[in-house]
Order: structure tokens, then C-alpha cells, then sequence
RNA sequence: GUGGGUGUAGCUCAGUUGGCAGAGCACCGGGUUGUGGCCCCGGUUGUCGUGGGUUCAAGUCCCAUCACUCACCCCA
């Protein structure tokens, strides 16, 4: 049998409902907000990613679908969208006259990890990105962006964990200063942390191999290692998400794993078992349109993980297909030939007409009816040809009526127009 | 990339010390020559994930492989 690629997965019809709910209460929030959509493209040039997200990034290192073209130049399926954001922000130099943006983009992100529970190959992304202002207030309106979106799709037990990553003036303090206490400390270390503190030492303070923890337990914080200026925006986000009675934390052990964010971190964190409790994160990154050849203009933004969500917004019930306004039972080609004809012109009237199509008895059409729910059913056989006259018949009433031909489709149309 | 668990009907799952592949739901037909839901009767549904091996005999034991799943790494 043919099989989809390891990792990769069909979103099938009695899910995609449940999509298309979280992506349509995302667009109106973002119309809300005054965010607008942007569509970037799948592909891009691997060294976008590798300059972004950082050449020794494991995304990079190790996770990227990347390929050579028919000219042999290096292209990347993207692994996240702020890097194309960014490359399409510099590029159509939408920074010039106003460098405020507020832009959203929604698709798939293409990561070679190994699939585990919410987490695939091809996964999905709802993304926020705004340009053009350093305020740690609008760190806060993200953060309370998502908190709403979750709470609009009924998602509740989150919790926003927050925290300050420093930046190009005070961070390389701090991780110095980390270095120094992780050597001091080596002996206690796992074999992923000795590796770490030579080349992303922030993630020794999120390991949770139990040793580890306990080793860097009296490890210096970002906190105290923040320059004025960085301690100052910090306060006011926090602040600003306290004015918004947003839920949050302060977590020092928050780092993200992408070499471009700066000060402002957070990450949405449910309480549900198992390792994947972050269904969204974000932060600031500064001095990302720097580096990508733009202006030196500052930017915030986030991303939420859609299949992790779309897991927790899954109710019980699947959804289903609509209810059949009306279920047309024929008997015979001739008479089949007719209900195709009304269900068509129903159809176009905007009046849900079912029918079946295989060369079926009565009951087994009635039935059929019953379980779609269907509200009218219009018979329709030998006898209704010779006479012009089909049976409607309420289903919930069981009661039915002989209608002319003729005034057949206008009485539907005004019965499930204006019921009873 | 590393380690554990699981693959039997469309779905959820039974399957004994190796001995004719099962149940419920769903689906189809009948009970009513052309009238739904409830009920009753009957029926269909399988590469037992795949490939090899052991055996008179494998869903069952062994090996490999693929997929799923959980955790790690990492991350949304």
C-alpha cells in the first residue's frame, strides 16, 4: 500500500473542521489588532535559515530539508517563518516610510526531527510579526494577543512564562559568566551539557536530566547580568502584562533555542501530560533585519504550534458534514434523472439537497435519510412521473404532502426558508 | 540520531500450551412489492504491517524491515 512519508500526515475531513476554527478565530483577531496577512513562500535560499536561525543551531545543523536545485543552488523548505518575514520586509523595503508592520502568515514549516505526539515533519504555524518599535508594550500585546486567541477557542489552564534573554551589551557577560560556573560544575554534567556549554551554554539552564538541574541550580540568572536598559524594558513588560491581568510567570530558565532573540522571551505553556507544553512562543529579535542585510530596525514576534493546538481545541464530538435540507429518494433512471435535476437546482439556491445514486429500494433510501438527518425527503417514482406530482414529507412531523411538479422546488425552497 | 512500547475487519479490540481468524460498532439485505429512527433475522468485510526463518502446522516462536506511539536530543 502506498504510505504518506514518515512524519507527515493527512488532515482528514472530520478534523479539518476543527483547522479551520482556529485559523478563522486567528484571522478575525488579527483584523482586531490591525495585523495584516503576509504569504511567503515555501522555499528559500539555505543560507537565509543558516544566517538567522544560526549556523550551529541543531535546526541547521541537522533538521533542515534542503536540496540542490536543477542548478545546483541550495535551497531550504523553510523550518519556521520569521526568517522569510524578515527577508520580504527587507526586500520590498516595506520599512520605508513607516517601519511600523503588524503582519500574520499561516502555513506549513518542514523540520527532520523524529515525529513524536504533536510534533511532525510538516507542521503548521500561525505567525505574528510587528516591525518598527523596540516598546516592551507591544511584547505585552502579543502575549495577550495569544492568551485571548486561546481563550476565544475555550482553551483554558494556560499559563505565559516570561523572561528577559539580555542583549548584544550584557548577554555575553552572562554567558561568560555561565561558562565559567558550568566548568566548575563539569564533573556533574551529562554528555549533552558538556557539549552545550561550549556552544549555546543558555540551554545548560533547561536541561532535564535531574543531576544536571541540581548541578546548575545555584547558576547565575540573566536577571542580575541585565545593563540598566534591558532591566528597564523587562519591568515595563511585565508591568504591562500585569496592567492586562495577563497570567504570567517570570522563568529564568526560559531560553529560547534560536540565535536571533533578544530581551523580551515567552512561551504559552499548558499544564497537559506529556513533553509538549508549549503550544506557543515568541520574542524579540532585534537585531535579526540587521543582519539580513535590511536597516537597523527592531522587531517582536510569535508563533503558535497549530497541531499541538488543534489537539487540545478537539472536542470529543467529530464534526460532520451539514444536514441535508432535503433527501430526494428515486425510484428508477427516469425518476433518478429528475432528482438529480432538482438537487442541482437546489443546490444553486443555496438548499442542501442529498441523494443517492446507486439503484436502491425505498427503504433503503428512507433510511438513509433518517441517518443524515435530512429534514424533508421528496419521493419520487413510477407513479409521481404519471401524475407530476412528487411526495414531500417532513421527516421530524412524519407527515407528507403531494406536490405538483411544477410547484415542487418553490415550496422546498419556502418550507426550509421559513420553517413551519 | 538514541532508548522503550505497539501493529489482527472501515473503527475499538479479543485471539489460550503453536492446531479451521473472532466480537461489538459501522456497512449491506430482509422482516413491510413504494416509506426513516426502535426492535428482530441474515450477510459482507482480512496480504493477521511487510519480508524471511523454525515447525507436520505460525496471528502466536525467531530475525530483519516499515509504520505508529512514548520518552530523550531539539523545538511550536
Amino acid at each position: 500500500m502506498m504510505q504518506l512519508i514518515r512524519g507527515f500526515r493527512d488532515i482528514l475531513p472530520g478534523e479539518s473542521a476543527h483547522w479551520q476554527a482556529i485559523e478563522e478565530a486567528a484571522r478575525r483577531l488579527f483584523a482586531d489588532f490591525g495585523f495584516q496577512e503576509i504569504r511567503i513562500p515555501l522555499l528559500e535560499k539555505t543560507a537565509l535559515f543558516a544566517r538567522s536561525i544560526g549556523e550551529d543551531t541543531d535546526i541547521v545543523e541537522k533538521e533542515m530539508y534542503t536540496f540542490e536545485d536543477r542548478k545546483g543552488d541550495l535551497i531550504t523548505l523553510r523550518p519556521e517563518a520569521t526568517a522569510s518575514v524578515v527577508r520580504a520586509y527587507i526586500q520590498h523595503k516595506l520599512y520605508a516610510g513607516d517601519p511600523f508592520h503588524k503582519l500574520f502568515t499561516i502555513g506549513p514549516m518542514f523540520r527532520r526531527e523524529r515525529p513524536q505526539k504533536g510534533r511532525y515533519r510538516q507542521f503548521y504555524q500561525i505567525n505574528a510579526e510587528v516591525f518598527g518599535t523596540d516598546s516592551p508594550l507591544i511584547d505585552a500585546q502579543l502575549v495577550y494577543i495569544l492568551m485571548t486567541l486561546l481563550g476565544r477557542l475555550g482553551v483554558s489552564g494556560v499559563q505565559a512564562h516570561v523572561n528577559s534573554l539580555g542583549c548584544p551589551v550584557c548577554r555575553p557577560d552572562f554567558k561568560a559568566a555561565l561558562m565559567v560556573f558550568a566548568l566548575g560544575r563539569s564533573a556533574a554534567l551529562c554528555a549533552d551539557c558538556l557539549r552545550r556549554k561550549e556552544k549555546n551554554p543558555l540551554r545548560l539552564l533547561d536541561c532535564k536530566v535531574p543531576s544536571c538541574r541540581e548541578a546548575m541550580a545555584q547558576a547565575p540568572e540573566m536577571g542580575t547580568y541585565l545593563c540598566p536598559d534591558c532591566r528597564e524594558h523587562f519591568q515595563r513588560f511585565l508591568s504591562a502584562l500585569s496592567r492586562l491581568n495577563v497570567p504570567h510567570v517570570p522563568d529564568s530558565r526560559l531560553v529560547r533555542g534560536l540565535d536571533y532573540y533578544t530581551r523580551s522571551t515567552f512561551e504559552i505553556q499548558t499544564h497537559v501530560p506529556g513533553a509538549q507544553n508549549a503550544i506557543a512562543g515568541g520574542g524579540r529579535y532585534d537585531g535579526l533585519v540587521k543582519a539580513l542585510g535590511g536597516p537597523d530596525i527592531p522587531a517582536t514576534g510569535f508563533a503558535i504550534g497549530l497541531d499541538r493546538l488543534a489537539e487540545i481545541v478537539k472536542k470529543d464530538s467529530q464534526s460532520a458534514p451539514g444536514r441535508p435540507d432535503v433527501f430526494i429518494a428515486a425510484l428508477g433512471g427516469k425518476s433518478r434523472e429528475k432528482a438529480f435535476e432538482w438537487a442541482c437546482r437546489l443546490g444553486e439556491k443555496g438548499i442542501f439537497a442529498e441523494m443517492d445514486f446507486g439503484d436502491r429500494g425505498l427503504k433503503a433510501q428512507m433510511k438513509r435519510a433518517g441517518k443524515l438527518d435530512a429534514r424533508y425527503v421528496i419521493i419520487i417514482g413510477e407513479s409521481e412521473l404519471s401524475t407530476e406530482t412528487a411526495v414531500l414529507r417532513d421527516m421530524a412531523a412524519a407527515r407528507q404532502e403531494d406536490v405538483p411538479f411544477s410547484l415542487l422546488l418553490g415550496t422546498v425552497i419556502e418550507r426550509i426558508g421559513n420553517p413551519h
